[in-house]
DNA sequence: TTTGCTTAGTCAAGTGACTTGACCAATGGG
DNA sequence: CCCATTGGTCAAGTCACTTGACTAAGCAAA
C-alpha cells in the first residue's frame, strides 16, 4: 500500500500553460522526458525532489506553493480573501493582489482585484498567451496597452489579449481597486 | 479578383465551442465534412448560404450575429456598453446584460455584467464546459451551484465549473449588479 | 458544343500536443 | 543475493484539427 501525497498535476500544468510552454519545452529545460511530465500532469506519477526542484525552477513557483491547498470553495467573502503583496508576485510596486481565484490550480481562469495603491503600478507586462479583461471598481487607473494610453474611471472596463505588451498605473493620491480576470489558455 | 466577406471563422468556432462540439459532432449535425468546417472556421473557404443556414441553426446563432461587427476595442466607458435584455439571450426574467466582451468574436472570456431586477433570475443552466467567476458590484443575489444555495453581498465572489448546474435569483426589491466572466473553452 | 477557369465540398493522409505501454535501472528490504 | 518497487525513458498510439489532392457543378468565351 503506497502512501500519497496531495496531487499537484493540475497546479504543474497550469503553471506550465500560464507559461505558455507545451510538454516538450519544459522537458528540454528540465532535462527530463516529456512522457515522464505528461505522466507527472496527470498524477500517474511522482517524481522525484530533485526533479520538482528543477521543474518549479523553470516554472517559476515554488514546491511550497504546489502543496499548499488553496481554498476551493465557491463563494468568497469580501474581505476574507487572500492577499499576495507585491514582493511575492512580481507585479511592480504598490500592488496588491486579492485572490478570487487561487492560482495553480490548475484552472482556465484567473481572477483577483488588483489594489494599486497611490502612484503603484504593474512593472514589465508578462507576455504569455490568453486574454484580459478588467473592470474598474473604484479610484482611476492609467492603462497602456500595446503602446496606447487609456485613462480609466470606475465602472469603465477594458478586454485585450494578453500578448500584446501591457501595463497599468495609479496616477492618482488614493487606491484604486480593478477586478482583473484572465486565461493562461493557449487555445 | 474575388471580392471577399468578411472573416466569420473565429465566431464560427466561438460558437461551437460554446456548445462544447468538436468538429466531427458539428459536421455530424449538420451533414457535411469535417474538414470543410475546419476550413471554414480559418476562413479559407465561402460556405454557401444554405449550409451556413444549417450551421447556425445547429450554433443556435444566427447569420446576422455572424456578420454584425462588434465592437472591438480596448476600452469600454460606464454607460457606454451594448446591452442585450432577457428576450435576446435566454437569461431568464428580469434580466439585462451590459456587454463588456461581445460575444460570438472567437474569444476565450466572455464577460459581462448582469442586472438582475427584483425578483428576477436566470432560467435553466445551461451545461456547457468551462468556468465562471462573478462578483457582485451592487445588490444581493441568492447564487446555486450543484444544488447549494449562497447568499451574496456586494463584494462577494463565486468560482465554480460551468458544467456544474447553476442558477441565481435576486431576492430583493432592487436591482443587483453582478460582473461576470466565463470562458467556454474546452481545454 | 468544347475548352477553360473558379470554387463548394469530399476523402484521406498529415501534424502537433499529449498519453500510454513496454521496458530499464537503481534502490532497498528480507 | 533475490526480488519487488518505482523514477524515468523510448516509441507507438490517440485525439482533434488541418492540409492537399481531387471531383463536380457553374459559368463564360469561342
Amino acid at each position: 500500500m503506497s502512501e500519497s501525497t496531495p496531487p499537484i498535476g493540475m497546479k504543474l500544468r497550469h503553471a506550465r500553460k500560464v507559461k505558455g510552454m507545451r510538454l516538450r519545452d519544459l522537458a528540454a529545460e528540465v532535462e527530463c522526458s516529456e512522457s515522464f511530465l505528461s505522466k507527472l500532469e496527470n498524477d500517474k506519477v511522482q517524481p522525484s525532489l530533485q526533479l520538482l526542484h528543477r521543474i518549479v525552477a523553470v516554472l517559476e513557483t515554488s514546491i511550497s506553493n504546489l502543496f499548499s491547498d488553496t481554498d476551493d470553495s465557491v463563494v468568497s467573502r469580501a474581505g476574507t480573501r487572500q492577499l499576495l503583496h507585491t514582493s511575492n508576485i512580481r507585479r511592480g510596486e504598490g500592488v496588491t493582489l486579492e485572490t478570487l481565484i487561487s492560482p495553480s490550480q490548475g484552472h482556465l481562469l484567473f481572477g483577483a482585484i488588483h489594489i494599486v495603491r497611490a502612484g503603484g503600478g504593474s512593472s514589465g507586462p508578462i507576455s504569455h498567451e490568453g486574454e484580459e479583461v478588467g473592470y474598474v471598481l473604484e479610484g482611476e487607473l492609467e492603462l497602456n496597452v500595446d503602446g496606447t494610453e487609456y485613462h480609466l474611471y470606475p465602472g469603465d472596463s477594458f478586454f485585450f489579449q494578453s500578448r500584446l505588451p501591457h501595463g497599468y498605473r495609479n496616477p492618482t493620491d488614493k487606491d484604486t481597486r480593478v477586478l482583473w480576470v484572465n486565461t493562461p489558455s493557449t487555445f
